[in-house]
DNA sequence: TCACTAACTGGAACAGTTGCAGTTTCTTAC
DNA sequence: GTAAGAAACTGCAACTGTTCCAGTTAGTGA
């Protein structure tokens, strides 16, 4: 949070505009399904050009997964700042099990999962985009235990914790399966 | 192999088609690079309409990922033929050491393997072609083991064991990841 | 040989995305 | 306060992946 202080007329105008878009993306999406609606459409309802529409987001999909900064900072923090001689996958297990699990279980956002689910091509860009944080988390690991920045093993980690999310899609017990996924990461398979 | 008896004219000249379709394909990829070039270019150059090649691949991307059928028999077939006592984790690594290490260190594959590695699109298609694989591999597994077929742990050992290609992309010995992969799964982290 | 049908064709159309040239609106330095 | 400069926005045309459709060609099987 750098910019509290009035960031000034122009960007707060050019927040409000992507905030309309955005809004205008998921009324719309949920209302009618994300394929019957073109991002004409979206642009028109925010009352913007589609040309803008694209000078804030890089796809139709991204006007669905709004707002997904900070993740590598909360991976990152979870890692760096874990209480004293508490383990690497114990504290990303803290942190699936207090961020990720009531995101997925709340019922505020059961429309929007459900858009999500029921449409192929917004779950694989949400997955997508989701495993970007593994070179990020992979290097904190490693950085966290002294090893190379590329270590396969925490390579590895990373891209093994951030398969939970996708692990627990549509079960009914989220927070049993992430405890069964992060035991067998803790303990190996036996 | 169920058809090696002359699948008669039609048949052959539908799989000349297609052949056709891919090798130009790749020959453009390879020379211009994925992006400069159209599926248009692509039909042209096979001597086909671009109606023709939708027919016989589901979108550009495929172009690329020709043959990729056997998957799920030869990850089935690893851990339901292992030997006696054999564990389902050795199988798998047993697995990927005779069956995928080969296929990325290859030399006659270096130049597409840049190319699939260098494209970010490609890439992507390319694991989420191989990621459909874990709901299948997960069941052989959980079958094998007496378990329902759902099972969470089961799931996520699937998911992981095919996360394995992406985490050797790039590295130099494939083997040596390979292996430290495993012992990961088998042992869990320290 | 003849009807049947699968493969192929050409072209139009649609949707996502980008480029471009021009306009409006805010900012900043005078 | 004003003028230069920059950023956001506009409208439109173009390109690309993909699909639709109506028709042609060419194996197939009786």
């Amino acid at each position: 949070m750098p910019d509290s202080p009035t960031p000034g007329r122009r960007e707060r105008k050019k927040a409000a505009t992507r905030q309309a878009i955005a809004d205008a993306a998921l009324e719309l999406f949920l209302e009618h399904g994300f394929d019957r609606v073109s991002v004409r459409d979206v642009a028109e309802r925010a009352d913007v050009s589609t040309t803008t529409l694209f000078a804030h987001f890089p796809s139709k999909e991204a006007l669905v997964f709004d707002r997904e900064e900070e993740v590598d900072a909360a991976l990152a923090a979870a890692v760096r700042e874990r209480p004293e001689g508490q383990g690497v996958v114990e504290a990303l297990r803290a942190h699936a099990l207090k961020s990720w699990v009531p995101i997925v279980t709340d019922p505020r956002r059961e429309s929007f999962t459900a858009l999500v689910n029921g449409t192929p091509a917004l779950r694989e860009y949400g997955e997508r985009m989701w495993m970007r944080h593994a070179d990020a988390l992979g290097t904190v690991i490693a950085e966290e235990l002294g090893r190379e920045p590329d270590d396969p093993a925490c390579a590895a980690l990373a891209r093994f914790v951030l398969e939970v999310p996708a692990l627990t899609a549509g079960r009914h017990d989220p927070r049993a399966t992430v405890e069964t996924v992060f035991d067998l990461l803790l303990n190996g398979w036996r």
